[in-house]
DNA sequence: TTTGACATAGTCCGATTCATACCGTACGAT
DNA sequence: ATCGTACGGTATGAATCGGACTATGTCAAA
């Protein structure tokens, strides 16, 4: 079989991902920023339900500059630090990407779930020890939102405070789970 | 520079990872299984807090077996499917990880979240779209939580039914939220 | 008793992501 | 001047993803 025909619009396909639209929205509701300024951002807010390693906000911006959905800028003075800025075509692949609603709940990560599953193997006293760790690190987790929440609320409109809502409220209801478990371990 | 000198115990250092000890866990749960066993049960239990790609289940018995914390056998018959079952090494492994409570919180990954935090860009009804959108996964999600919980709640322990019992208070959590979201749509 | 449809069971592999170690560069304090 | 440290960014091997693809058994109808 031989290969198809070297098409003149050969362009590679250029897959959107969740991290790129991420970069946009964030550089759409930011205005012109620099990757370590979205780092900073995200680890405030879409981190919490949308964990990336942050080397990906150097490579991301990238690409999509290539692609035409960003601008990239040079800084003067010292740090040559690069500054990016949503292109029309940019804030048009968000829009697009807005309008269609994913048809999926969320996907969680949680190791301490996992081990309970399996804590048939564990003694009671291990299963006492895991939930008292997570009433206490769901503890820190709310203090940190609360926080957070406190120190945007004035200044953000409330769709953007709604998310750290939802957060909340998981990890009360985390908090709230683990804490009957604390205090009265199921039986095998 | 020159390499190392081989050393003499130069085994590769294989590191063990969730899907790892999610393997040893069900195959302690279950005893002997074939992975397509692994894969079903999977589904309908750990995938819910831990998602993870179905063929890992075929390659990470091969490395568990290699490792010595497995055992494998091959069945008669027609299909040469292979059983896996945990060693002395493999249940002395899983509990060893079970004593480790994780220092971490979940880990969420939710597109509909994002696009909230982002829909300063979306019209009112765009908004109202998503959130009934989610409304509906998530009643639908409830709904298999539940058949799940009363097909399994008379044949198995009170440990093994917590998580989802968690699954289903999450998924009520989310549900609430974006019904509010679909009732009173916030202001930009 | 073929055959064909369907569910079961498993494999493969390129592309993407991960994670983290590492490298510079500015800036403030001493 | 220099040192420490936070800032800003790069590089890379390893791990994971995900889904297309292959193969194998089963049962029913012709």
């Amino acid at each position: 079989m031989s290969k198809l025909p070297t098409s003149l619009k050969a362009d590679p396909p250029l897959r959107l991902s969740p991290v790129s639209y991420l970069v946009m929205g964030l550089l759409g509701l930011r205005g012109p920023s620099t990757p370590y300024q979205l780092k900073r951002a995200a680890g405030r807010s879409v981190n919490y339900f949308w964990p990336f390693p942050h080397s990906q906000l150097y490579g991301e911006p990238e690409r999509l500059t290539a692609a035409g959905l960003l601008e990239e800028e040079r800084e003067e003075g010292g740090r040559h630090r690069k500054v990016y800025s949503l292109t029309q075509a940019g804030r048009a692949a968000l829009d697009g990407w807005l309008v269609s609603p994913p048809g999926e709940v969320f996907e969680m990560r949680d190791m301490a779930v996992l081990q309970l599953f399996f804590s048939e193997f564990m003694t009671r006293d291990g299963l006492v020890t895991l939930a008292q760790d997570q009433v206490r690190l769901y503890r820190e987790r709310i203090a940190v939102l609360e926080a957070i929440a406190i120190h945007y609320s004035a200044r953000q409109g409330r769709r953007r405070m709604a998310p750290l809502d939802l957060g909340l409220r998981m990890a009360r209801t985390c908090l709230d789970f683990w804490q009957e478990v604390a205090d009265d371990p199921p039986e095998a």
